[in-house]
DNA sequence: CACACAAAGAGAATGTGATTTCCGAACGCG
DNA sequence: CGCGTTCGGAAATCACATTCTCTTTGTGTG
């Protein structure tokens, strides 16, 4: 949140006068305290992305963004609430890429095909090579959100549901547009979104770990089907 | 395995002569070290079912079962090694535990219905009040499955297999009835097995967290579609 | 300019668990 | 009876998360 998006002209990293002129309005501590807490996920995020999994430590969160362990607890309650916030950055980040991504297309269900596989591929992808946007894969997370789900219900519905409600939106115009008709739009979506991002179970268990191109469209035909017999 | 099941008599409790026979034939040490794993196992389980989850130390096994950490780490390569051995015997169990309930049932799409709903209903359950056979409920078990996944896939597959195992002769054995045709049963059994493990998921990322009888039904009918459509 | 002070870094101290190690008692066997 | 193996008991070690203490630095004020 600290730059601008690639689209907008990129004022904070020549533009002194910005700098200057921000920290002096709102309250320049804010702001500060805003950029620190950044750095912060920023780091996370790398070490995340480098061992494909949650197995860091504060400590190297904390020499990576060049801060110090009393910082990190004075913005942070704990590892967990860290992990918590880049989740929901994380999933934050791939409902905006993937709004973008269906803007070029018009058909219903198509979009929601696209949808799911994009989902799909970045779910599955190797977390090294992570996906496009700002979001992770969401493999490397898959672990917390267990956890989350056994002991913070509610956290971790409102951090899902970025890409919870884009996806009931496009349900409800599929619906809108007779392509579909659904009982229960909210459940269908909710059991749309498990099969695609735990998808790494079913193709491990499944044996044959290597196809991943077939798959996506495979795990489509399941979804499609679901959804077409609910009617 | 201590123990001989429900329906054969038990011999263990009450019969001397064969704890001597056995302990003399076959090495004695073999059975003896077979007792000691399987108290240790039994402990586990135990402890999993009293608070829900995996946060209990090695130490509480070890006390639970009357034994000594040297013997712990003699038998286990680590708490990591322990909780694979009672999934695995989780994941038989369950297998077992289903086969018998279905041999009452002769219909081949009618007994995919009751596996899957079974299965949902033992992996959503209460983890304290577990479910009926030697298994536990697989949502206590999800994050250490997630897990393994991560590092080791080997070791998921295997383990998970006799479930899997099941439910592919479920589907071939429905495709040769003609019920059903399919182009890849391993994937499709794959498939099925993770949206009905996983389904806390949506459970809890869609809302009414309560509803519970419902959507054992919905599932299967989202799951019937997708392999109905898949022809 | 010197001082008071909040913010922020360095890193030692504490606490919880997992894992290892050491020591001595109990047991089976010649 | 004495020897070697097995195993319990408990202390030692390690890795990390979390807390605490002390020092430094930047800033505004008299």
């Amino acid at each position: 949140m600290t730059n601008a998006d690639a689209h907008a002209p990129d004022f904070s990293s020549r533009a002194p006068w910005r700098d200057r002129a921000v920290a002096r309005s709102l309250d320049g501590a804010r702001s500060r305290a805003e950029e620190r807490v950044q750095r912060f996920l920023d780091a996370t995020v790398e070490l995340i992305r480098e061992n494909g999994g949650l197995d860091f430590t504060v400590q190297d969160v904390v020499a990576r963004s060049n801060q110090s362990l009393r910082s990190f607890y004075q913005f942070f309650d704990g590892k967990h609430h860290l992990l918590l916030a880049v989740y929901e950055g994380s999933m934050h980040a791939a409902s905006v890429t993937l709004a973008e991504t269906l803007a070029s297309e018009s058909d219903p269900m198509e979009r929601i095909r696209l949808f799911v596989t994009t989902l799909y591929k970045w779910s599955v992808a190797d977390p090294i090579e992570a996906p496009p946007a700002a979001h992770l894969a969401v493999r490397s997370m898959a672990d917390f959100l267990l956890g989350l789900l056994a002991t913070d219900r509610e956290q971790a519905r409102s951090a899902s549901a970025p890409l919870f409600d884009l996806l009931c939106d496009l349900l409800e115009e599929a619906a809108q547009a007779g392509a579909l008709t659904l009982a229960n739009p909210r459940r269908t979506a909710a059991l749309i979104l498990q099969t695609t991002m735990f998808n790494a179970y079913s193709m491990i268990v499944g044996g044959d770990p290597e196809a991943h191109e077939a798959s996506a469209e495979e795990m489509w035909g399941f979804i499609l089907g679901g959804i077409a017999s609910s009617r």
